[in-house]
DNA sequence: CGTAAGTATGTAAGTGCTTACTTGCAGCAT
DNA sequence: ATGCTGCAAGTAAGCACTTACATACTTACG
């Protein structure tokens, strides 16, 4: 007994499994057979949402695009001119949501990779606006003398790096992380090597 | 009037031409038959020399995964005990390396992404040693009392991630540097924040 | 040395399977 | 009864890999 969804219901539904599929296998390593089946539908169901799989990517490019809660959460933490906790949450925040969904940053790479046209949309919308985020936060901080002068756009990347190299090896590369390190204990660590280096 | 080579000098120029292809498009886009019209050769003479497309792709991977100079020259540095010098040599030679052949990255980002079976000795041979290496060197500082202490492989991956992401941006989502950061300027910034915050 | 036999490099033209996408038709909702 | 969601069964193009045959180079023997 089949389900017989609406349009709206059926295109969400598509999408979400797209994105699963894509992420592990990259736009073209995924049969629009396999994503058919794993949804549970014929081929013709996804072609009568989206005209080519490519607008199906394009579809989930720009589902995954709208920015979320990190910079928000980030921003309120921000207010309390506590330097650590803005480090400290930025970085957790990126860990947690990663952990908890991978295939974001396996899309971003794929599409990044495989030269994909809303690929620099994507690079803008998640991770642009972070830099940006700490950027103007480390040149505040310059400005009311907590830190030393400095560029402060090379410094947030700096930051972030840490943390992307982190998940990178860990989500891509699959290293284990030894037992004494926990996602907490790791961004202490670089949280506080970090602040130490602009500091003063 | 065709070209006749030995059997090694073709393998060899099928590598070559190989590698440019897979890095720019991964195994899957990359098709045998653009493979030999980049080589100027026919299919049949891929099939000569490998059984496989993925024999060919696995010979590139080993080919790519002997170590260089890099480590080498690092530890001359690390002999004189300077510590700027040593993390200024380590991410100024990474930077060089990728700039001058993104090649490496890419492939080693799309077999990781692809789910290659050789990609985990790719990435031990071309990343995990460069980790050990500066967390050794860490290790051997804080002995020495000029670092505080910390965990030195989590320290050594900090600084190995600023200068990874800076070449992600840059290389796989092409965001431009600013007039006012030449790579020696950016690295001197990640020297100078990481070694003042490891310092004691 | 000269040349024929043997061997390696090379190609053109497939083969059969996979794949993105289409068509024609069926049944359900309003 | 019309316009929607849905499917089975295509179709044409693309793909990794093969086959049958040609052409250059090497070697051995009279």
């Amino acid at each position: 007994m089949k389900e017989r969804l609406s349009a709206e219901e059926r295109r969400q539904q598509i999408v979400e499994t797209a994105v699963e599929l894509f992420s592990r296998k990259g736009f073209r390593g995924t049969r629009t057979r396999e994503i058919a089946e794993a949804a549970g539908i014929s081929e013709a169901m996804i072609y009568r949402h989206f005209a080519t799989k490519r607008e199906l990517y394009s579809a989930i490019i720009e589902a995954k695009s709208v920015t979320e809660e990190l910079l928000a959460s980030a921003a309120t933490v921000a207010q309390r001119k506590d330097d650590a906790g803005v480090f400290r949450a930025v970085g957790l925040k990126m860990i947690e949501q990663t952990e908890a969904d991978p295939s974001l940053m396996r899309l971003l790479l794929f599409s990044a990779l495989e030269g994909h046209e809303l690929s620099e949309i994507f690079f803008e919308s998640r991770v642009k606006r972070l830099h940006e985020f700490l950027s103007n936060y480390i040149r505040k901080g310059i400005r009311e003398k907590r830190f030393r002068s400095m560029d402060t756009l090379i410094a947030a990347r700096g930051f972030i790096g840490m943390v992307v190299h982190y998940l990178l090896i860990h989500e891509l590369f699959g290293v284990k992380r030894p037992p004494r390190s926990s996602p907490e204990e790791v961004v202490e660590q670089f949280v506080s090597i970090f602040l130490k280096g602009i500091e003063r």
